[in-house]
RNA sequence: GGUUCUGUAGCUCAGCUGGAUAGAGCAACGGCCUUCUAAGCCGUAGGCCACAGGUUCGAGUCCUGUCAGAAUCACCA
C-alpha cells in the first residue's frame, strides 16, 4: 500500500509541477498516533524541486490524491507533513484477503550455534546463544531459506584434558551413576578442581621467586595436561578411552538441557573429527608459501598487511589450536552443503577470531570465505559484572529453567488458575509459561548489546514479558472455544455492513505489518524485532478486548470481532513460534 | 596503547534507511472485576537521549573529538 501511494505521489508531482522525482524521495510512513491519518508523506525531500512552500505542496498533492485514488478517504496537512486517511473499507478488505505467498528462495544457509565445550555445563550465556540460534533458524526458514542448523561440539583441546586429568588424579573412579550427578555437572566440577589446584601450584612457584607468566607455564599440572593433549593427538589408548567416557557423560547432560530448551540440530560436528582436515590444510598452506613455519616448528599466518598481527595456527609441538580446527570445520561444512551463506552464532568476544578466520581462509584460496557471517551477540552480565565460574556466580542453565517453572507455579497458584487441570496438563502449561518468560526476556533485547540479568529479581511475568503475550493468546483461544460451544461457526465471511472503529483499524494495520516485520528481522538477523512486535500487538489487542464486547455482540459485528481476534491470535502464535516460544491454550 | 561494540526515565529495554511534542515495562502513587480470563485495562509522576562541536529545512539517529563502560589484541577456547 505504501508503494501504491508512493507511485501516485510521483504521478501527482509530475502532473502538478511537471517534475520527475525518484521513489527514494517519497517517504511514506505510518502516521504518528497524535495526528489523524493512517499514512504520512513527507514533502521535504522534494520540496526544492517543486518550488512551493511545504504547506502548499502538501495541500496540492493531498488534493490530487483524494481525487485520483479511491483508497484515500481524506487528508490533512501539518507543517510539511501530508497525513492521509485510508478508507476503512480498504482496511477491512485487507483483513479478509488470504495472501499466502510463501517466498521460496531455497538458498542454503548453514547456521552454527550452541557450540559448547565439553568441560562444563551450559550456563546463561549459552542459553542466550541457543535461543538466538534456534530463533534465527526459524526466522530464516520463514523467509524462504533452506536452513541447516549445525552444532560444533568442542570436544578436544587442552580444556578437556584439564577435566580428564583432575578426574584421573582425584576422582576415585566416580561416575554420574555412582554420584547421582548430571554428567556435564560432574565433569565441570573436575574442571573447577583442576583450576583450583593449578592456581595453588602457581602461587607456590611465585613464592619461590618465579614471575606470574613463568609460574603459569611451569606448574606441573599444566605440563601434565599438555602432555595429555599430545598423547590424545597421538591416539594414546588410555587417554582416548577416558576422553570417550567423559564426553559421553557430558553429552547425556547436554541432551537434557537441549530438550528442556526445545533446541535441536540437523547435524552435529565434533572438532575431534574436523581438526585433522584443518591441520592438513594448514600444512598445504606452508607448501604454497601462504603460511610461515618458524624455526621452532610452529606455524603462523602473517596478517600484517591486513593491519593485524601474526596468528599462530600450529603449536611448536605440532598440536592444533582453535583456529586450526575452525579452518577444517569450515571447509568440511562448505563441501557438505555448498551453502550461499555460513552464519556463526558466536559471542562478540570472538570478533577478532572470525576476522582472522575469514582472512586466513581467503589466503588459503577459498573464495567462499567471504560468505561467512559472524553473528556476534553481547554478553549476559550480572548486576555486579561478568559471570565467573571460579567465583561460583555462574547462572546454571538447568537451575534457571527449573526456577522459571517454579515461579510460574507460584504465580498460577496465587492467582487460582489451572485448578481444574489434570496435573499432567498443568505441568505442561507451567513449563510453557516459565520457559516463555525466560526466552522472551532474552530475545527481546537487541542481540548485539550486552544485557543484564538479575537473579535476585527473577524474571517478570507481567508487563512486557512472554507470559503477557501468552496470556493474550490464551484469552483469544478461550473466545474461540466459547464461540464453538455456542455454535458460532460461520463468522469468517466478509462482513457487509460493518464500519470498523479506530481501535479495530489500528489492530488491522498492525496485523498487516507482520509480513514486513518478518522480512526485517530476517534481513537484520534480529529476533528482537519480532519480540517487540509481538508485544505491541498483544498490548493493542488487550486494549481492544477491554474496550469492546466481542461474543456478546450480535450478528456481523460479533462475527467481525471474532474473526479479528482469531487473526490476532494466529499471528501472535506465529510470531512466538519464530522466537521458539510456545503458546498455551489456557493459562 | 591499537581495534571493535555500547552509553536513552531510579532499574530493564524500544525508538525502522535522518522526520512532527523521545516511547514501553518494572518499581512508586491513584483508579477499574454483577459483562467474553484482572498474568489485564486506565491515569499520575519520572528525560540536558554521556558531553562538545559539525553536516541541513530537520539529529537520539550521520561525521569528528572528548569522557565512561565492555570485549579483544595468547603456543586458551
Amino acid at each position: 500500500m505504501e508503494i501504491i501511494l508512493q507511485k501516485n505521489v510521483i504521478k501527482a508531482i509530475k502532473s502538478l509541477y511537471n517534475e520527475d522525482v525518484n521513489p527514494e524521495q517519497i517517504l511514506v510512513q505510518a502516521t504518528r498516533k497524535e495526528f489523524t491519518g493512517d499514512l504520512t508523506v513527507n514533502v521535504f525531500p522534494f520540496i526544492k524541486q517543486v518550488k512551493r512552500s511545504p504547506e502548499i505542496a502538501a495541500e496540492e498533492i493531498g488534493k490530487y490524491l483524494k481525487e485520483n485514488l479511491d483508497i484515500v478517504d481524506s487528508y490533512n496537512v501539518i507543517k510539511g507533513f501530508l497525513n492521509i486517511s485510508i478508507s476503512s473499507e480498504y482496511w477491512l478488505k485487507g483483513l479478509y484477503e488470504n495472501k499466502t505467498e510463501t517466498a521460496v528462495k531455497k538458498e542454503t544457509v548453514v547456521l552454527e550455534f550452541s557450540s559448547p565445550n565439553t568441560n562444563k555445563p551450559l550456563h546463561l550465556g549459552h542459553v542466550r546463544n541457543n535461543l538466538l540460534g534456534e530463533s534465527l533458524a526459524r526466522i530464516l526458514l520463514a523467509d524462504g531459506f533452506d536452513v541447516k542448523k549445525v552444532n560444533l561440539v568442542n570436544d578436544r583441546g587442552i580444556h578437556i584434558c584439564k577435566s580428564m586429568l583432575a578426574w584421573q588424579k582425584w576422582g576415585n573412579g566416580i561416575t554420574p551413576e555412582t554420584s547421582g550427578k548430571k554428567g556435564d555437572k560432574l565433569v565441570g566440577d573436575f574442571y573447577v578442581l583442576f583450576d583450583k589446584e593449578y592456581k595453588k601450584q602457581q602461587e607456590e612457584l611465585i613464592s619461590q621467586g618465579l614471575t606470574k607468566e613463568e609460574a603459569e607455564n611451569k606448574a606441573p599440572l599444566i605440563l601434565e595436561a599438555r602432555e595429555m593433549l599430545l598423547k590424545w593427538e597421538n591416539d594414546d589408548k588410555e587417554v582416548i578411552s577416558i576422553w570417550k567416557m567423559m564426553n559421553r557423560w557430558v553429552y547425556a547432560g547436554f541432551d537434557i538441557t537441549y530438550r528442556n530448551l526445545d533446541i535441536s540440530f540437523d547435524k552435529i560436528y565434533y572438532e575431534s573429527e574436523t581438526y585433522k582436515l584443518g591441520k592438513d590444510t594448514v600444512l598445504k598452506g606452508i607448501q604454497s608459501n601462504v603460511l610461515i613455519k618458524k624455526s621452532d616448528g610452529s606455524v603462523w599466518a602473517d596478517l600484517t598487511e591486513n593491519k593485524l598481527d601474526e596468528k599462530l595456527l600450529l603449536r611448536s609441538d605440532g598440536t592444533s589450536v582453535y583456529m586450526t580446527q575452525d579452518i577444517g570445520t569450515a571447509e568440511m561444512r562448505y563441501n557438505e552443503y555448498k551453502p550461499e551463506k555460513m552464519i556463526y552464532v558466536v559471542g562478540n568476544e570472538q570478533i577478532y577470531h572470525f576476522n582472522v578466520l575469514k582472512i586466513v581462509l581467503e589466503k588459503l584460496g577459498f573464495d567462499w570465505a567471504k560468505n561467512i557471517v559472524h553473528f556476534s551477540y553481547g554478553m549476559v552480565e550480572l548486576p555486579e559484572g561478568k559471570m565467573k565460574s571460579r567465583e561460583g556466580t555462574v547462572v546454571d542453565a538447568d537451575d534457571l529453567i527449573d526456577e522459571m517453572v517454579a515461579t510460574a507455579r507460584e504465580m498460577s497458584t496465587e492467582l487460582g488458575k489451572l485448578e481444574d487441570f489434570s496435573s499432567e496438563e498443568k505441568e505442561n502449561i507451567l513449563r510453557i509459561i516459565g520457559l516463555g518468560a525466560l526466552k522472551y526476556f532474552i530475545l527481546k533485547v537487541d542481540p548485539k548489546k550486552n544485557m543484564v540479568f538479575n537473579p535476585k529479581e527473577s524474571i517478570d511475568f507481567n508487563g512486557n514479558t512472554g507470559p503477557f503475550i501468552q496470556y493474550t493468546y490464551a484469552r483469544i483461544n478461550s473466545l474461540k472455544t466459547k464461540a464453538d460451544d455456542e455454535g458460532i461457526l460461520e463468522y469468517k465471511q466478509y462482513p457487509a455492513g460493518i464500519t470498523p472503529n479506530d481501535k479495530e483499524i489500528s489492530l488491522i494495520k498492525m496485523l498487516r505489518q507482520f509480513e514486513s516485520v518478518k522480512k526485517e528481522s530476517a534481513q537484520k538477523l534480529s529476533p528482537a524485532i519480532i519480540a517487540n512486535y509481538a508485544y505491541d500487538l498483544a498490548k493493542e489487542y488487550n486494549q481492544f478486548y477491554h474496550d469492546f464486547i466481542i461474543l456478546k455482540e450480535s450478528g456481523e459485528l460479533r462475527n467481525f470481532r471474532l474473526y479479528l481476534s482469531e487473526q490476532t491470535g494466529r499471528i501472535i502464535k506465529e510470531a512466538m513460534w519464530l522466537l521458539g516460544i510456545e503458546v498455551p491454550v489456557r493459562m
